[in-house]
DNA sequence: TAGGCGTGGTG
DNA sequence: TCACCAAGCCT
């Protein structure tokens, strides 16, 4: 382990971590205290890319749901799309799904000791692996997230893009060489918790840093421009056309395709898909395009164009024009399932989008509902 | 391999 | 308001 790599090699690195981990790291987050891999897996899982705040409710609702791996296993792919609405980067709800299977099936329902291992399984990375590995079973292994990269960044003055392929190795192998002999379930929780609370990305606790005489951005007084950030682009613009058609106090939905975005979600049947806009005028919805979208589905009795929702994404700014349409006559579905027709009630519930689910809802909360049943 | 993939919080 | 950020993985 690290044995190329004893350039980076400082055990006083690790001891400094851990004792203020000990000290003044966290201990009471749901997932620790335990040594059960089903709860750090799905912990590690959620908290991909994902502050804890947001993770909290969604995990306890989740383990109730779902209890042990082979409940989860167990499961129609739907529910656990159902519990995830909301929580976004759905492919890991499937991931995770598709995980579960494999580990009963493959695993005796035993998530792997071995990182190596553990890696190979759906939604599992170099990175979670290695933090499911640590945490479940005391193995040796190092993570490499964006708390590492940014305490790295800082501590070691890396003046070089982490995105970058070449820095991104060179952390790699520093995180290798500086893992300590003992204790690394509270050096790797030591990284995530300083990473977390101490050296945030906007203001940073350099007076309570355990690594403030080592740091050489803070000793440089360069904290705010490490870690160097991503050179940005700007942000494409795309426009769709959502059809919210209505009838007998239900809605209509459509099943989105497992991959792309919302993929395996629920969501409101769309006009043309979306589309990228030439510039920043909205096109006015096309008649035609909505009439012949809604011809499988009934007759309309009145179609009113609502106010434009603008949902912004990492990558790109998505306006949504929603048609609310309600039928006077209601012909039967297609049986492939791609559509289905869901009570108002059970909305809320729904395995839908964000953005979706919260025009749905407010719209079923307002007067249009005198409109709709 | 660079880009796609969600959402909620923040300054 | 808006750009950026937050416990990455997959193709």
């Amino acid at each position: 382990m690290g044995k190329t790599n004893l350039q980076y090699d400082d055990p006083t690195f690790s001891a400094a971590l851990i004792a203020w981990q000990q000290q003044h790291g966290r201990h009471t987050l749901p997932w620790q205290n335990t040594r059960d891999a089903y709860r750090i897996w799905l912990s590690e899982i959620m908290l991909q890319q994902t502050q804890v705040a947001a993770v909290l409710g969604y995990y306890a609702r989740f383990l109730e749901r779902f209890p042990t791996v082979h409940d989860l296993a167990a499961a129609p792919v739907e529910d656990v799309m159902a519990q995830w609405s909301g929580l976004g980067y759905y492919t890991r709800a499937r991931n995770l799904h598709k995980c579960a299977q494999r580990v009963v099936a493959e695993y005796g329902g035993v998530f792997p000791a071995d990182p190596a291992l553990l890696a190979e399984l759906p939604g599992i990375g170099r990175s979670t692996a290695a933090a499911i590995a640590a945490f479940s079973g005391g193995a040796r292994a190092a993570i490499m997230d964006g708390n590492v990269k940014r305490v790295f960044a800082r501590v070691f003055g890396i003046d070089t893009f982490p995105g970058e392929r070449r820095t991104e190795e060179a952390m790699w192998r520093r995180a290798e060489a500086l893992l300590p002999a003992q204790g690394i379930e509270s050096y790797t929780q030591g990284l995530m918790d300083m990473g977390a609370t101490l050296c945030t990305r906007s203001s940073p606790d350099c007076a309570r840093c355990p690594m403030q005489a080592r740091c050489v951005a803070f000793a440089t007084g360069r904290t705010r421009e490490l870690p160097v950030r991503k050179p940005k682009k700007a942000t494409p613009e795309k426009h769709t056309t959502m059809l919210l058609v209505v009838h007998g106090g239900q809605v209509l939905l459509e099943q989105r395709p497992g991959a792309g975005i919302w993929g395996g979600l629920l969501s409101l049947p769309e006009v043309n898909g979306h589309v990228a806009a030439d510039d920043d005028a909205l096109p006015e919805v096309d008649d035609d395009a909505v009439a012949s979208a809604l011809l499988p589905f009934g007759v309309a009795e009145s179609r009113e164009r609502l106010n434009t929702v603008t949902h912004v994404f990492t990558h790109y700014r998505l306006q949504i024009v929603p048609v609310l349409v309600t039928l006077a006559q209601r012909a039967p579905l297609a049986a492939d399932g791609r559509y289905v027709w869901l009570d108002a009630g059970r909305l809320a519930d729904a395995a839908l989008p964000a953005p979706v689910k919260k025009l749905l809802v407010e719209l079923l909360g307002s007067n249009a509902q005198a409109r709709m049943f």
